[in-house]
DNA sequence: TAAATAGTGTCTTTAAGACAATATGCC
DNA sequence: GGCATATTGTCTTAAAGACACTATTTA
């Protein structure tokens, strides 16, 4: 009973140029050494409280991230995903704005920042994890704070419109989009602070409360 | 690595006298025997094609329910919530009408239907487990055809309405209500067949279309 | 025909979107 | 002042809810 594969595997996902990318990183081992594949690894249950916590591990031990927004998002079985043999896979996804990548470690070739709807040659299942992410995310997107972790802050209201039009693929109404974010109620302005160095009127800069640096807000009826 | 427990749990939710109730089931062996609590069991890896085959076993064998509406709900890990050790438990939730709850096994006592708001004494952490699926299902059912896997067909618009308000527990606007049930586009009339035996004017019956009979229908902005 | 519930029409209220006017920085 | 974008006001449109009217059965 004992001879199942539990591991994890996490989706990074941040927005370069306007369009979501998940980082890869290069296997140091086999199966499928030096291929590009989802950061994962073995649940260590000596160390691990949780598979959370295996998560977060392997996004500081592999990428040199720390405390980014992370949820899980399911769980991925069977015989054939891994040719180890029959395997677990708990997957999360995590949220950072794309400043935050690089600073760790890497630039040397081990990690790749690569377009959502363009990934070829994934090993393992990898390809349907990344596809349910961003199907999440999108998803979720549509009715929640969440592409605010996306958002490097401090940021104004017309960045933030750009990020969440980005994610969900469609423009979106300014008056409404203001009005949503009032009602998710998790921005608060930075007093006298404004983005300057446009030939143009500054806008006001924001930042999320900290109580929701790690927790959605969600809208009724949607953004 | 290999030393992490891994086994299957299924929420099994139904609708009894206007509130939903989960199925528990008494546990045959330690830990915890004679126990009521979520039927599980370990994964099966020369059996089970995945953790969801899984699941469908343990109803399956334990309970003797074939075919419901079943879908993951989320993975429960630690090093405490088992006390044999280190463990994952990919749980699923399964929405069946109270009709099919009996026809099987049981009958014996090793069974029991209990109100999901009135647990108490489960063991593991079963109870954070109902906790989950029961917040999923109401979430899920305010705008989707979740709550019709509840009701045994065939079924009248207005005994799906109640069983809707049962699940989100308030009263919904009759218009309203059978605009969204167009909306969602999953029932079909059955040709001529009414309710009857009632003093007052029959209702028209419904059913599935079959295509949906294991999917969910969604709305744009709620039910 | 009275009672009870099913089903529908329509008015009111509320939310979303379009549009435009004003505000404010920098050149 | 002129330009570009931010921010806000307000009108239009669409969805949701309230209310009431008609329909159809049994007692």
């Amino acid at each position: 009973m004992g001879d199942v594969i539990c591991t994890v595997d996490v989706v990074l996902l941040t927005l370069r140029t306007a369009a979501l990318h998940v980082l890869l990183h290069r296997r140091e081992r086999e199966p499928f050494q030096n291929v590009l594949a989802l950061p994962g690894g073995y649940v260590h249950p000596h160390t691990d409280r949780d598979t959370r916590d295996a998560a977060l591990r392997v996004l500081q031990d592999k990428l040199g991230i720390q405390s980014p927004y992370l949820e899980q998002l399911a769980t991925f079985s069977g015989p054939a995903r891994d040719p180890r043999g029959w395997s677990v896979s708990v997957a999360y996804y995590a949220l950072v704005p794309e400043n935050l990548i690089g600073n760790g470690k890497d630039c040397s070739g081990t990690t790749a920042l690569c377009p959502v709807d363009d990934l070829r040659g994934l090993p393992f299942d990898h390809a349907q994890i990344v596809e349910t992410a961003v199907h999440r995310v999108r998803n979720k997107s549509s009715y929640s704070s969440l592409p605010m972790h996306l958002c490097q802050a401090p940021f104004t209201l017309p960045q933030l419109q750009t990020v969440y039009e980005a994610v969900l693929g469609e423009p979106l109404n300014k008056v409404s989009f203001r009005r949503k974010m009032d009602e998710l109620a998790v921005l608060e302005a930075i007093p006298g602070a404004f983005s300057s160095g446009n030939a143009h009127r500054p806008a006001q800069l924001y930042q999320l409360k900290p109580a929701w640096r790690h927790a959605l807000s969600v809208t009724e009826r949607g953004i």
